[in-house]
DNA sequence: GTCAACCGTAAGCGGTAACTTACGTTAGTG
DNA sequence: CACTAACGTAAGTTACCGCTTACGGTTGAC
């Protein structure tokens, strides 16, 4: 497993990043696209779509003058498989619990 | 859905408390356990343990002079819920790309 | 009671990250 | 060609956050 300059937990640590991730799983879009109905401003947008790229969260192609993005299938399943390994961890980690309880 | 002041993404949004919380989902332990084995002070891992319990992460219980953290299993659920909504949008998302593209 | 272990919090500081403005580049349009 | 739309990046500022040190409170042991 490669280990990337940005995980993604620490691109989606932050609000407005996260909104931005919201709007590309509904479906791709544009920066200025992105960038209306947000409360920052265009240049803001497209440094954090730097970071979401980094994190591999987030795929870009260009479109004309335009560039689109969207999401990173790659990206997003490795983070729900990290979660996953959370979630076996602490589920493990309560059935011990109970069977100590119970005796 | 009650909404917390520190959201879960936030918490984890962190690298310190990302290492706490993979600790404590191997199994409960107190907050001088927890600061042994990171590079940062006591006093720190007690203000990460705070930030942690407000997005609902972790749980904590007394025992003598110890107070013993533990994941919160709901928390963590809601968490994995919210990347599966994520995961759901998206992958719908491709599949109307897919089907555009085969016309 | 005395002592020690364990913990939470307040105060203060330094680094960083999120934002804006300004500028340069590229692609399409007339 | 000139002009515009769309975008990325550099520079600079500001606010926040993660950390340490210091202190006070509580619990258990002797």
């Amino acid at each position: 497993m490669t280990t990337y300059a940005v995980d993604a937990w620490t691109a989606l640590g932050d609000s407005s990043r996260r909104q931005i991730f919201e709007l590309l799983a509904e479906r791709p879009r544009s920066v200025t696209e992105i960038a209306r109905g947000l409360p920052i401003s265009r240049p803001a947008v497209s440094q954090h779509l730097r970071v979401l790229k980094q994190a591999r969260l987030v795929q870009a192609r260009s479109e004309g003058t335009r560039r689109i993005y969207q999401v990173d299938p790659a990206g997003l399943a490795a983070l729900r498989a990290e979660l996953d390994g959370f979630w076996g961890k602490a589920l493990e980690n309560f059935k011990q619990i109970a069977e100590q309880e119970t005796e």
